[in-house]
DNA sequence: AAATTTGTACTGACCAGTCAGATTAGTTTT
DNA sequence: AAAACTAATCTGACTGGTCAGTACAAATTT
């Protein structure tokens, strides 16, 4: 079966070069597979797309579940879904950064409202973690948890960035603990 | 001089489009010119593209430095830069998408350089403001300045595209008090 | 008269998707 | 066990479309 095969390579060339710039082609060279495998395999490009974010929100949200299935207090949990979610961005900058935002012009409308149900799902899974911390323990302030939810991604988006171009600057424990700091104290210092 | 009517048309197409999927007859037709004039004016695509960009930066920036000429307490030096860059957000998302986050390949590598030289500078700007705020009033945490205003950055995106996705939730306010209080405070309430 | 703009037509590159035929693997017949 | 048959899988040359960028002679603007 070259299914997974078409699967690694396409990772490997969305991730490389964005929605748009990656080709069928490059994709099948890649995965040493004649073109029309691809489509034997895959009715189109936005379907095979489709098909990889979907793995990826799948994957980064098992990998979380798994770790939360413990009670543990709000604060071990929001730190472990940092963790998890840096790991992913860390180590796979390109493809996160896709999975998370290239939402692209140019896919079939079909196909986009799907993308979008994805992320909007990853988005409530993590905002129901948090709503479920705001109950048990009186720790989290009463705001909005999918802004809250949308508020930690983009954070942890924009430091890795960050700190992916600048290597030399922080170590990758540091960048966690920052991340951990801003979205549960804030810049502020707590003595108002 | 035509010149502004394709700058004009440029930001409308790439907004609409992005990069990749923008095409310079668009842009022509758009603009109500002739092919030729838009590569009698620009020397190509990635030129125009990067040209726009730095205008948006540079307006941000203006738009933000202009009123915080006027020495002010950090507490409200912050609302209004989260103000500001949530009116451009709000105002053109897509354009603000393409400024803060398309730093598309395909692009020649001189310019690509240059954009991220771009988005640098618009981090250092805001990065400059925190570290003197810093200095002057004892109110904010010492952590990396650099990172706080990614920070900043990520947080007005990710919740600006909830708030667009989801426009009978949060009235406009709202969503400038919860990035507001997320940023300053975090998500926990500070009786530590 | 110099700079700018127009309009049209063209080139070359790229790329998603197609399709008729080749190959492989699994099954049935002899 | 070999041969014949079948369906699934795979191949890669080809098609049609798009688009950045070019060419340039004529018109318009400054």
């Amino acid at each position: 079966m070259s299914k997974d095969k078409i699967i690694r390579a396409a990772i490997e060339v969305f991730s490389e070069n964005g929605y748009h710039r990656a080709s069928m082609d490059e994709i099948a060279l890649r995965a040493q597979v004649a073109k029309g495998t691809l489509y034997y395999n895959f009715p189109g490009k936005s379907q095979l797309f489709k098909t990889i974010v979907k793995e990826g929100f799948e994957d980064i949200m098992h990998r979380t579940q798994a770790d939360l299935n413990a009670p543990l207090p709000i604060k071990e949990q929001i730190l472990r879904i940092i963790r998890h979610h840096l790991d992913l961005f860390l180590e796979s900058r390109h493809f996160s950064h896709i999975v998370f935002n290239e939402l692209s012009n140019g896919i079939e409308q079909d196909v986009l409202d799907e993308l979008k149900q994805l992320r909007r799902d990853h988005l409530h899974f993590l905002a129901s973690i948090l709503e479920a911390g705001k109950c048990e323990e009186n720790l989290l302030r009463d705001v909005d948890s999918n802004l809250a939810a949308a508020s930690i991604i983009g954070t942890m988006e924009s430091t890795c960035n960050y700190y992916l171009s600048h290597p030399e600057a922080y170590s990758r424990d540091e960048l966690e603990h920052f991340v951990f700091t801003i979205i549960t104290k804030g810049l502020f210092i707590s003595i108002d």
